[in-house]
DNA sequence: CACAATGTGTGCGTTACTCAACAAATGATC
DNA sequence: GATCATTTGTTGAGTAACGCACACATTGTG
């Protein structure tokens, strides 16, 4: 793990965070290079010293969230879904900010198959079909039903602002799965 | 006006607001030009590459202060008290992390001279010693006694964590400098 | 259509900042 | 008083970011 230019931080940080902010006031269309590098403070040729343009931009943010979370996971395999649920809502709750816009509007359908992908698969190791309360069940069609819930409760959750803490939100999602996983 | 690389900019703000955090939680002899540059997360180097050490860096900022207050005062001559006030107290409640420290901690005597020094100076041509209401007074012991006054007022509004806004500071010292001056 | 205005991506030379290393000064601990 | 740790101020070499300007697309308005 060498370290990295302090500099670069910066300025990779300055600019993911002017274009959330900016995809939280208007349409990713109508952002420009311009409007990035002037509210991230930055000269507009160093938005192209480290992206090749905003798609890929919005890309690195999304691809670095879901690397996050797939960390957090392989670090919390032991716990149960409650436990492990609670270490999501607490990542979540500290990036709102990108949640929030990623599942609030449509141009981020693409961050909603990605998150989805992630959940299945991190689920996967965890159904057990062969025996137990889901024996002669689909694997799959369990996976994608449990998927679609969980990522269904995030995106309510974000939809109306979190109004309810992350702890509740991990502990009430967690009851459900360790039921029915 | 030649434009300032953004650069420098943001290293000596970061180096600014650094030291005045780190003045508001310890006292100045401990605070390391190291502390200094890991709270503003800039290299040691940069710390002197703006500046010859803490004390050149307190004393920049001071007057820069004294600087904008200045000018602030230029534009503001053709106010009465109480409207001119009111552009100073703005300026006070939008830098109160800098006057807050400054005129709370000790150390920052110099400042509070610095300060006094301003204030008489910018009074001075309000004053009427050949006719009015003071008339036959000494011209230098009404400054240096409604100096003292409105400092004091200041700090008295800072020490007790800013408790009414900056619009009736401005409004209530206004009407008793109006009223002497 | 023309044409002005704006955005894009790239290259240039310059500058500010980086990290690492240093000797000297300071200060705490035994 | 010796030793170890930390801070200080400075240096040198490498690099990220700077401002600026260019050619080319895209857009929208008369």
């Amino acid at each position: 793990m060498t370290k990295v230019d302090r500099r670069v931080v910066k300025s990779q940080e300055a600019i993911k965070k002017a274009i959330l902010e900016l995809m939280a006031e208007k349409n990713f269309d109508d952002i420009t290079i311009r409007d990035i590098s002037d509210r991230a403070n930055v000269n507009r040729g160093t938005v192209y010293l480290h992206y090749l343009d905003k798609y890929d931009l919005l890309d690195k943010i999304i691809e670095e969230h879901i690397s996050n979370l797939s960390e957090l996971c392989r670090s919390a395999s032991e716990m149960s879904f409650q436990e492990g649920n609670y270490v999501w809502f607490e990542y979540f709750a500290e990036h709102h900010l990108f949640f929030s816009i990623m599942l609030n509007t449509k141009s981020a359908a693409h961050f909603r198959s990605r998150f989805l992908d992630l959940v299945v698969q991190e689920y996967k190791v965890e159904v057990d079909v062969t025996e137990g309360k889901n024996q002669g069940l689909n694997q799959e069609v369990i996976l994608q039903f449990f998927g679609a819930a969980v990522v269904g409760a995030v995106e309510w959750w974000f939809r109306n602002g979190m109004p309810v803490p992350p702890r509740v939100m991990a502990e009430q999602t967690g009851i459900l799965l360790d039921r029915n996983l």
